[in-house]
DNA sequence: GCGAGCTAGTTTAAGTTTCAATGAGAGGCC
DNA sequence: GGCCTCTCATTGAAACTTAAACTAGCTCGC
């Protein structure tokens, strides 16, 4: 991805449109692995949950999400966020789930905008069918192959990463995006 | 995303339904981290350089590999392969591209079912101007907020990941999805 | 040299995601 | 109350992805 040019790696006050500093080569090392295993995790959990349990991860980790809520339900924006989604992406998910019978939508009763998703019966017997097989890939694709020093160490790395990107306020655009 | 039903940790001789091994707490945290940082990071990179160069992150990869490539060109299946997408993802993508003037393709003079997709001078072009603000970004969500030592061993950690789920052959499906 | 089976790549249709636009309620201010 | 603005959530169109056919060319054994 870097390095498409001459390079000149001097420190410099960062001028707004001066030479950015590339990657060095073991940067670039890394986040090609960062891509490659990532794309391929992700296409991997896709695809099993899609043929076990009819759907992609994503939706999967709505469902999750809503089981382990109080009372299985969950404000639309308040689901959004905890699944780094946008609220219009949950719009249709929703949608989907609920033509499944696995959610359903009630009106929020103290806000009239509002609308809570809940997981019927049916979306929780899917997930606890599902459940064990996506654990298993899981542990197979990333737990089984680290040590408990790489797993920790993943998890402080991880953390990192999206506490810099995490949207600060209510949908307020990140600073370094111009 | 685990543990959705009662806990029966004991190690087992893992017959084909079993109790799976649940993740333990810490794993469910990483597992999490993993998922959030993740996302946030792909939404990210696929905003800016949709904004900027008018096209995907992983358009934006194939640019690369074709720029990187030598005299700008790769038959398609060496191209998907090196990207980790599907022949038919790769095949929608191009078109798309060709559509745009940056890549164009050619007969394979050798096998006349082949296909070489080169990356045209405009095609460069595009990557030269998205280059810097990409490689500014990516730095800035991942690069600038992790140690040397994290850099490291974020590499090695991908790395095992990716080796475990590398389709062996061509397109061979992996032993552990059944 | 020809038929079975493989490989390269594309195509179709169905599903998913994005972006921008919309409607409708909440909240503040005068 | 009336008005302005912000938030909650949905919608529709366009772009992207996926799985499953499908075409065409290679290759190997007989």
């Amino acid at each position: 991805m870097e390095r498409m040019s001459t390079k000149k790696n001097a420190a410099r006050t960062e001028a707004p449109s001066a030479e950015p500093r590339w990657l060095t080569d073991e940067e670039q090392r890394v986040w090609r692995a960062y891509i490659h295993a990532t794309t391929l995790l992700d296409d991997t959990l896709d695809r099993q949950l899609q043929r076990d349990a009819g759907m992609p991860h994503m939706y999967y980790g709505l469902l999750v999400q809503l089981a382990q809520a109080p009372g299985r339900k969950l404000r639309m924006t308040e689901l959004a966020r905890s699944a780094k989604i946008t609220r219009s992406r949950l719009s249709h998910a929703v949608a989907r789930l609920e033509k499944n019978g696995w959610v359903r939508r009630q009106d929020c009763p103290s806000d009239k905008r509002g609308q809570n998703a809940f997981l019927t019966d049916e979306g929780f017997a899917v997930l606890q069918e599902a459940a064990p097989g996506h654990v298993s890939l899981v542990r197979k694709a990333m737990f089984d192959r680290l040590s408990e020093e790489q797993v920790r160490r993943l998890g402080e790395i991880m953390c990192v990463i999206a506490d810099g990107l995490e949207p600060t306020g209510t949908g307020a655009d990140l600073p370094w995006l111009r």
